[in-house]
DNA sequence: GCAATATATGTAGTTAACTACATATATTTG
DNA sequence: CAAATATATGTAGTTAACTACATATATTGC
């Protein structure tokens, strides 16, 4: 059981560990749909799962909804465009906000995907079925962080 | 118990997710060191905390160390120099390697984060001392990726 | 002991997210 | 109802990792 400085310190490194392993399952990821011939970015899941599941959405609603700072959003959807996935229209009740919906290309792929979809949570599953479940230790962070930032909790330990 | 269509996908998005976490954490992370009042940046973590423990690296030993890329390192290395917190100097029994340590300022700010690590370190056992701990799961995962890759595993249910 | 291969380092350019700032439209308030 | 504030979108530039390629030195094998 070799274990490098890094992963001795611990704690420490969490933040870097959490982002080798997602670049790592990415990578991964790529690799899947190519063997699965579609042309796709795991990039683009987040924005094209979520339309997929609420058919229309604002550009700010849909970055709240995946969570990414919206020129991110404004971006992915600029790709999209391009690839002609998606296409957008303006609110007619709104005028500032811009919909974004699936075209029939986009729903199209997105329906090849399914199958694939399976084949990753399968996947997924398999890796994470450990003794701590890493998608439920996530989730439970996320909560725990919702509740009192790390900052704040540092600040007890500080003053202490 | 809102919940959006991305944590709905379960295990589909954990890549996301995980940098997602890993950014709020490096992003708070930062702002510990500047509440202590040190000049410090969580990115130069790894290389520093190595050498802090094994005084002398080579440059591609030190980026296995810390499983960087190597030009990632070279660049961090750079930055180092200018602060002046780390020197390198030619290996004499092989000329191709350089060999990288902490200067005195690079040992002295080191000493003075070690305080900060225990802060830091309580307050991630905080968060992470949740039903399934995070480090732990990360750690399983790892080792399983280790022994097939997701895509191997991604395989195996494809030909299903 | 020289040719082929492997290893160490470095440079250039890419990527996928971010923050900061700008502008247009909607909503709220005195 | 006009001024102040808030919200929606967009652009520009940054960041921190990456891959691909180039070069120099070391090691291996015939």
């Amino acid at each position: 059981m070799e274990q490098n400085v890094i992963d001795a310190s611990g704690l420490l490194a969490i933040s870097t560990r959490l982002q080798r392993l997602s670049d790592q399952i990415r990578k991964d990821g790529l690799l899947i749909y190519k063997a699965f011939g579609i042309d796709f970015q795991p990039k683009w899941f987040p924005v094209l799962y979520t339309l997929y599941k609420k058919s229309t959405m604002s550009v700010v609603s849909l970055s709240d909804e995946i969570g990414y700072a919206h020129p991110s959003t404004i971006s992915l959807l600029k790709e999209l465009e391009k690839e002609k996935l998606i296409r957008s229209k303006k609110d007619k009740v709104d005028t500032r906000k811009r919909l974004v919906e699936l075209t029939e290309k986009g729903t199209a792929l997105l329906a090849t995907m399914e199958p694939v979809w399976e084949v990753i949570i399968k996947a997924t599953a398999d890796i994470t079925n450990t003794q701590n479940n890493l998608m439920k230790a996530i989730n439970e962070v996320e909560a725990t962080l919702k509740e009192k930032s790390f900052l704040q909790r540092a600040e007890v330990y500080f003053r202490k």
